[in-house]
DNA sequence: TGAATAGTGTCTATGAGACAGTATGTA
DNA sequence: TACATACTGTCTCATAGACACTATTCA
């Protein structure tokens, strides 16, 4: 902690963002076609720099609003992912970009209204995959390391807390959660057991009195979220 | 992503280490005592700031160097823990600090080696619970909230991933690994249940020949590390 | 009626934990 | 011998998963 002050060194530092969401029973990704250099045209995940008086987590929401008008309510979850600060991860000059996840439900995106230009909702099955598509969506500096490690925290973190419901309204049924599960996770899960479960875990789920309009089949309880955070026991891949 | 490069803020960002090791039998965090205003005298952990050149990874491991004494062979593990940007977390001016938390072996510390002055190993029940002793501990700026989200990690970890080893020696018995998890915990455990578990469970330690000399009682067979890194079935805390 | 989904029952395998019992060293 | 620690056996309980079964809607 010695320190001389005009010899320490001072970099913008920035927020970018893995924004999580369900599209046709697929994962999802917020992105953003960046509209300046460096990368014009190439599709980049949202974020931006931290300004005077701002703390991350308040630069996060911001530029999420600012970029894609997702509004604080519209969010279900986000949380800290990870700090990015290889020296030359910013072709122009040093950023050190701090990444947020973020969980929301399935909105009337892609939002035109961002300062950025276009936003668009891409499954993550067209990023991962070697394919001329993938190759075109290639994304802006170090962004698909840092959307690879929030789709592997969100997968890990379904297993362990009861985040799963982020991507969810208010009141679901328990068809959609398990949706959530088999697409976050990419397999399928047997409905009865994981009704089971969802049910007996304690805090997981808070039982409605209402009924969900069934478009087929028989009408399903509509659950809310329950109280608990963590799960015990935990639900894990298999 | 627009941006205006004479507006873009920029600021010091620094590395601050949870330094993790295991010390007669109770989890404990190496500590500097700082030399310079402010907190001028007061606790906090080992830290400083990232030099031009540098990523984070490498200041960390330069810090833990420079104050401690602590080389990269001697470090158990390392991983970022989490990045505070608080506006005012530091008194003098904006500093955005990416944490570390590393494990290490119980080591012939505090080494009095470092620039920072002098350096102790403080058990943290020390630090947490309210006593004087705790008072006179209060570390500097935001580091009890640092130390606190580091020491929740590290108890986490040890439910699903093998570094519990990462505070041990090359070879250890299976009793020095149960006394790693108990006082990480801080509780006990079952002997016997926890030797099968652990020598059950693929790829967490690799037995060898050699036997420890007993102090008392049947010597044990010797262990290394095993080359699962993530552990199935987990093992899981009450 | 059949198709589709909701929800429950039941069986089996596996692991956690309690705890007894055996093995092998030192004093 | 006593004692301490290393390890293994065994019992009970809880949970995961496979899968059959019943319940309730719509077409």
């Amino acid at each position: 902690m010695k320190r001389k002050p005009d010899l320490v060194m001072r970099m913008p530092v920035a927020v970018d963002l893995v924004v999580l969401t369900l599209r046709n029973d697929e994962l999802a990704v917020l992105l953003i076609k960046r509209g300046i250099a460096p990368y014009l045209g190439r599709w980049a995940l949202p974020g931006g720099f931290v300004r005077d008086g701002e703390d991350l987590t308040e630069a996060a929401l911001r530029e999420l609003s600012e970029e894609t008008g997702i509004g604080d309510p519209m969010i279900g979850h986000i949380e800290q992912l990870a700090t990015f600060g290889a020296v030359a991860r910013d072709p122009r000059e040093r950023v050190v970009s701090v990444a947020y996840l973020a969980f929301v439900p399935d909105l009337p995106l892609p939002v035109a209204g961002g300062d950025a230009g276009e936003a668009a909702i891409v499954p993550i099955s067209a990023l991962t995959k070697k394919s001329a598509k993938a190759l075109a969506l290639a994304l802006a500096f170090d962004h698909p390391e840092i959307l690879a490690m929030g789709i592997e925290r969100c997968r890990a973190k379904l297993e362990y807390t009861s985040l799963a419901t982020s991507f969810l309204g208010p009141e679901f049924t328990i068809n959609e959660l398990r949706k959530v599960y088999e697409s976050v996770w990419g397999l399928p899960l047997d409905p009865g057991n994981f009704h089971r479960k969802v049910t007996k875990t304690e805090g997981f789920v808070q039982a409605t009195q209402r009924m969900s309009q069934g478009l087929s089949g028989r009408p399903a309880q509509l659950f809310t979220q329950g109280d608990a955070h963590l799960l015990h026991p935990a639900l894990l891949r298999g």
